[in-house]
RNA sequence: GGUGGGUUCGUAUAACGGCUAGUACUCAAGAUUUUCAUUCUUGCAAUAGGAGUUCGAUUCUCCUACCCACUACCA
C-alpha cells in the first residue's frame, strides 16, 4: 500500500471561499489520519483570470486555520522551484510546470486519444449561436467533430501546415462513442455515464502553451502520486473524462480514488453560497478580509470578524460531516482522529450563520482569561483607555460568558471604563445607531445602540422613565452611601427598600441601562466614589 | 433542453430493514437572578409524493415532483 498523498489544488483567481477552506480541511484531515501528506498545488493555468495576491491569500488563509501543507507552496509562502531529492515533485505551481504538459498532450494525439482542433473561438461561437437559435445546444463531440476543422477531418499536409503557421489551435480529447464509463466515488458510491453525452474537451491550448484544468490535473495527480482526490461536487460531471484520461495514458492501475464533497449552500433560498449572501445577511464567506485589486471592494473575513481559527475550522468541519456521536466541539487533532469520508453526507449543506456564532461563543468561553485579556487590551487602548491588566482580566472573567467575540467586550463593559455622560429623557439619538448590517436571524438589541459611542451614550427613554423616580433615587443614594458594595443587597433588604427598583436605579446611573452586570461587580471595579459621582450626575441631568 | 447528483424538524444532522424517529442551533415557556446574560427544566417542529419488495421501509427498487451542479480554448 503506497503512502497516502492528497492535494488541495485551488486556482488563484480570487480569495479562497469558505467552501474551499473546507475542501482543504477535509483533504488535510484525511491525509493526517492516514499518516500521509497534504500537498498544496496552485492551478494557475488560466492566465486570463490570474488575480494578484490571490495565491498569498490562499496560503495565509490555510496558515491561519492551522492547515499546513507538507509539500507544495508552503505555509511560509516559499515555493520550491525545482525538483530535487527533497522535493521530487516540485514545482507546485502549474505555470512553472508548463513544459511538462505538452508532451503528454502529444502522447494522447499519437495514441489516437486526442486530436488537433483548428476552429477559432469565433467560429465555435458562431456555431454555438446558430444551434441556440434552433433551440439546440452545440456540443463538440462525435456528432459534430466530423464537420469541424481538425486533424480528423483535414488532410495530413493541411494539418501540418496549420500546426506550424497558426498559434491558436488546441488539442481536444477524442471522446469515445458508445461506452458506459463505470466509476466509483468514496462518498456517492457507484456512478455510470454514457460517453455519448460527453464532449471533446480541450486539453491543451497552443495560444498560451498551457493545458486546461483537465489535462494538468490528471498529469499532476499522476506525477505527484496522489492517492485520493477529494474535491467539490462541481467536479462530478467531469469525472468520466478524468477516468478516460487515466485510461488513455495507461495509468488506470495507479489512478487515485475520488471523493466528491457536497456543496455549501446559502442560508436561505437555493443555490450555492456566494459572496453576495454574506454581504446581504451580514456574515463573512471568506476566511480573511479581502480587498479586490481591481475594484477595490473589500469583503469581510472570519478572522477580522473576530472568529477564532479553531472555532472556524470546527464549524467548517461540521458542515457536511458528522462524527457519528453527539460531540460537536473538536480541536484540529481531534478532527484528524475522528474524521472519516464515509461520514460525509451526500447532500449540500445550508450554511447557518447563527450556528457559526454559537461555535465561536463556545470557543471564547474555553479560552483562558489571560489570553482574552491580551486580546482585549489593544481594543481598550484604541479607545484611549489605559487599564491595569489585572483589573482588565477581572472584567474579562465577568463578561466572557456574555460575549460571542472579543470585540463584544467593549460593547458589554464600556461603562466600567467610561462613565455614561449624556442623558436624554426622550428618545435615542439617531446618530448613535449601529453601522453594522442588520442580521435578520437575530434582531439587534436596541440597547446595543447605547454603547456604540460610550462618550455620548444616551440613556434609553424607557429605562429612564422606569427607573428614575425621585423617591427611589433617594433610597438608592442612601444605600450606596451607607453600604459597601458587598453589603448593598443586605442593606436594601434590611431597610425595607424595593430591591428591584433600587438596584436598577443604581444600575441606571452606573451603566446607563436597565440590564447588565451585577451592581456589586460594577462597584467593585469602578469604586464607591465613582459610583456616587455617577449617581449625583444622573440626578443633575434627570432630576 | 441534455447529463449527473441530491431530498429526515426552519437549519446542521443521527437512526445493522425493527423501541414513542434522537441530538445540536434557533424559537417559545418556566425556574434561578437586583436587571440582562449565563445555567437548569420543559415545549414547538421532520422522513417530498406515489407505487413495489418485505412480517416490518427513513433505510432497498421504480415512477413523479422539487432542488443543485455541470453543459467554455474557467477552474
Amino acid at each position: 500500500m503506497s503512502k497516502t498523498r492528497v492535494r488541495f489544488a485551488p486556482s488563484p483567481t480570487g480569495p479562497l471561499h469558505m467552501g474551499g477552506v473546507r475542501t482543504a480541511l477535509y483533504n488535510y484531515l484525511y491525509a493526517k489520519q492516514h499518516g500521509g501528506d497534504f500537498i498544496l498545488r496552485i492551478e494557475d493555468t488560466d492566465s486570463g483570470r490570474f488575480v494578484p495576491g490571490a495565491e498569498e491569500y490562499i496560503i495565509e488563509a490555510l496558515r491561519w486555520c492551522g492547515i499546513c501543507p507538507d509539500e507544495g507552496v508552503d505555509a511560509e509562502g516559499h515555493v520550491v522551484e525545482m525538483p530535487s531529492e527533497d522535493h521530487p515533485h516540485a514545482p507546485y505551481r502549474q505555470s512553472q510546470r508548463r513544459t511538462i504538459y505538452r508532451e503528454y498532450a502529444e502522447q494522447l494525439v499519437a495514441s489516437g486519444h486526442a486530436y488537433y482542433a483548428f476552429d477559432t473561438s469565433a467560429e465555435l461561437e458562431k456555431v454555438r449561436a446558430e444551434a441556440e437559435s434552433r433551440g439546440e445546444t452545440f456540443i463538440y463531440n462525435h456528432l459534430t467533430r466530423g464537420a469541424l476543422r481538425n486533424s480528423l477531418t483535414l488532410p495530413e499536409e493541411e494539418v501540418q501546415r496549420l500546426l506550424a503557421e497558426r498559434t491558436d489551435w488546441t488539442v481536444r480529447f477524442l471522446m469515445p462513442e458508445g461506452r458506459i464509463v463505470e466509476m466509483d466515488d468514496l462518498i456517492r458510491g457507484h456512478i455510470s455515464v454514457d460517453t455519448a453525452t460527453l464532449d471533446d474537451k480541450v486539453l491543451w491550448k497552443r495560444a498560451d502553451e498551457l493545458p486546461t484544468y483537465h489535462l494538468a490535473n490528471i498529469v499532476d495527480d499522476h506525477l505527484m502520486e496522489i492517492t485520493e482526490v477529494i474535491r467539490g461536487e462541481e467536479w462530478l460531471p467531469s469525472l468520466p473524462l478524468h477516468y478516460l484520461l487515466y485510461e488513455a495514458f495507461g495509468w488506470q492501475d495507479s489512478q487515485p480514488r475520488f471523493a466528491h464533497l457536497p456543496l455549501l449552500l446559502k442560508p436561505v433560498g437555493n443555490g450555492k453560497l456566494s459572496k453576495r449572501d454574506g454581504d446581504k445577511m451580514g456574515f463573512p464567506v471568506f476566511p480573511l478580509r479581502w480587498t479586490s485589486p481591481t475594484t477595490g471592494e473589500t469583503s469581510r473575513g472570519y478572522r477580522e470578524d473576530g472568529y477564532f481559527p479553531d472555532a472556524f475550522v470546527n464549524l467548517l468541519a461540521m458542515l457536511g460531516w458528522n462524527p457519528g456521536t453527539e460531540q460537536e466541539i473538536f480541536s484540529l487533532p481531534e478532527l484528524v482522529d475522528a474524521f472519516s469520508l464515509d461520514k460525509v453526507g451526500k447532500s449540500g449543506a445550508k450554511f447557518n450563520p447563527e450556528k457559526a456564532k454559537w461555535f465561536n461563543r463556545e470557543y471564547l468561553r474555553m479560552r483562558p482569561d489571560e489570553e482574552l485579556t491580551a486580546l482585549f487590551l489593544p481594543i481598550l487602548e484604541e479607545k484611549g483607555i489605559r487599564a491595569n491588566p489585572n483589573k482588565v482580566q477581572e472584567v474579562v472573567s465577568l463578561i466572557k460568558e456574555r460575549a460571542t467575540f472579543v470585540q463584544d467586550f467593549w460593547t458589554i463593559a464600556s461603562y466600567l471604563f467610561i462613565a455614561p455622560s449624556e442623558f436624554e429623557k426622550y428618545g435615542v439619538k439617531a446618530g448613535a445607531a449601529s453601522e453594522k448590517p442588520a442580521d435578520p436571524a437575530r434582531p439587534v438589541d436596541p440597547r446595543a445602540k447605547v454603547y456604540d459611542d460610550a462618550a455620548t451614550a444616551p440613556f434609553l427613554a424607557k429605562d429612564v422613565d422606569k427607573f428614575y423616580k425621585p423617591e427611589i433615587y433617594d433610597a438608592a443614594l442612601e444605600a450606596l452611601q451607607q453600604a459597601e458594595p458587598e453589603a448593598l443587597e443586605d442593606y436594601i433588604r434590611e431597610h425595607g427598600m424595593p430591591m428591584g427598583k433600587v438596584m436598577n436605579c443604581i444600575r441606571l446611573a452606573l451603566s446607563g441601562a436597565s440590564s447588565g452586570l451585577g451592581i456589586a461587580d460594577i462597584l467593585r471595579f469602578i469604586g464607591k466614589e465613582e459610583g456616587l459621582r455617577r449617581m449625583r450626575y444622573m440626578k443633575e441631568r434627570l432630576g
